[in-house]
DNA sequence: ACAAAAGTGTTGTAGATACACCCATGT
DNA sequence: ACATGGGTGTATCTACAACACTTTTGT
């Protein structure tokens, strides 16, 4: 039984999003061969005892110092022909970031990370383009029948923000008023007293995710749903 | 970078429907330690330059014999102390087989295989529960929106097979009417001119899943959805 | 003739969609 | 005063849920 030249991987698909309309992903340019000044995902190999969560964490502190507000097993991806130094299995993750935390520190790996628009990105690495398509399927599927979305905002936001987002997400034109509607139907959202005005136009309330609430609801099987 | 001593399983679940109401999972006895005598999913080690499907494949044929109607990747399981022989990371699938072909061979490796209830599980090795668990919800969560159900029955099936599968699988009970106009008006089942009359009662027709049908709809972007 | 399973329609209701004007502020 | 974005209500339509009787066969 064979096993021992098998190795394992994680890659992470971190999204972000940048008002008003653009979903972005991280991604790394490689320092080292293959694919040497690629980009590609930011991730790297298991170590012996660690959890693989832990393993996607680890990396991304080296690679990039982001801190994520959520974080899911997304597939694994093991075709033996999908890195060209042997057979290497990766489980690839997808994870959701704050606008507060978009800032990319200086990594100790000194690879370089960026942002990039979801409509514009380079050539990537290894299977790389495929990992990140199903990340950006799961992501559109998701947003529609789970409450992460608001993962993509900071805790305080305004109800315009919330709509940009989703119909950036869905890629599509959202009715203001049947999307308020149904989202404040739903109970899952603290109305604040601060408003925030910035420039012209009428002053908008700020409006915070109630994640005891949703919880509550989900226990009595109701569902989030856009 | 020591990653040589993580070890790489796939572990199969598989479902079956016995009539009327009977969702069933294949599991093998250990002949090994650890958890020799313990019932167990199908799965093992997967060969170096191997792909995952085929490894699970491989693995259902040398243990159980049994052919598949689908499958696809379920989840990779990869706590450091899920397996005592150290660490072993397991990526698990998620197969259906259809009534035609629930028979098991005698397997090659002369551990024992049996069909269980859903309802009626023994205690099982390793984290299998959690796998089985996690198994169990995709499967009643899928069934609701793509057409999985089919793959269940014999490729040929009377309608009233069709409602208590989904009965079984969801768990409750379903307006027989409702039920027939949702699925016929989906346009994906073809209705032939054989009856079939098993003792007394009017005898049914049978129907047939139109697969092809089925993915010129999913392109227009017409869904399934129970 | 009776028991057993298959087959079939209508009505009410809730949720989704479509749609346009007034409000509060900055310049 | 005007430009800008925030906030709101109503009418229509569609999809789902509830519900009971007739038909065809075996015995």
């Amino acid at each position: 039984m064979n096993n021992d030249s098998t190795k394992l991987t994680v890659d992470a698909v971190v999204f972000g999003y940048r008002a008003p309309k653009e979903i972005i992903v991280l991604l790394i340019q490689r320092k080292f061969e293959p694919f040497k000044g690629t980009w590609a995902l930011p991730g790297g190999f298991v170590l012996n005892g660690e959890s693989l969560e832990d393993a996607v964490y680890r990396e991304l502190q080296e690679e990039t110092g982001v801190e994520l507000s959520y974080l899911e097993q997304l597939y694994t991806f093991g075709k033996p022909d999908r890195d060209p130094r042997g057979h290497v299995v990766s489980v690839a993750y997808f994870g959701l970031i704050k606008p507060d935390n978009l800032d990319l520190v200086a990594s100790t790996d000194a690879t370089d990370a960026h942002w990039f628009s979801i409509k514009e990105l380079p050539k990537l690495a290894f299977d790389h383009q495929d990992i990140l398509n199903r990340a950006i399927n799961r992501l559109r599927a998701k947003v529609g029948y789970e409450p992460i979305g608001f993962e993509l905002l900071d805790s305080k936001f305004l109800f315009g923000e919330l709509e940009n987002l989703y119909m950036s997400l869905l890629d599509r034109t959202i009715d203001r008023r049947n999307f308020r509607k149904k989202i404040l139907a739903l109970g899952i959202l603290d109305e604040l007293d601060e408003k925030v005005s910035q420039g012209p136009g009428r002053p908008a309330k700020l409006f915070q995710f109630n994640e005891k609430r949703y919880f509550e609801l989900k226990e009595q099987g109701i569902f989030f749903e856009i």
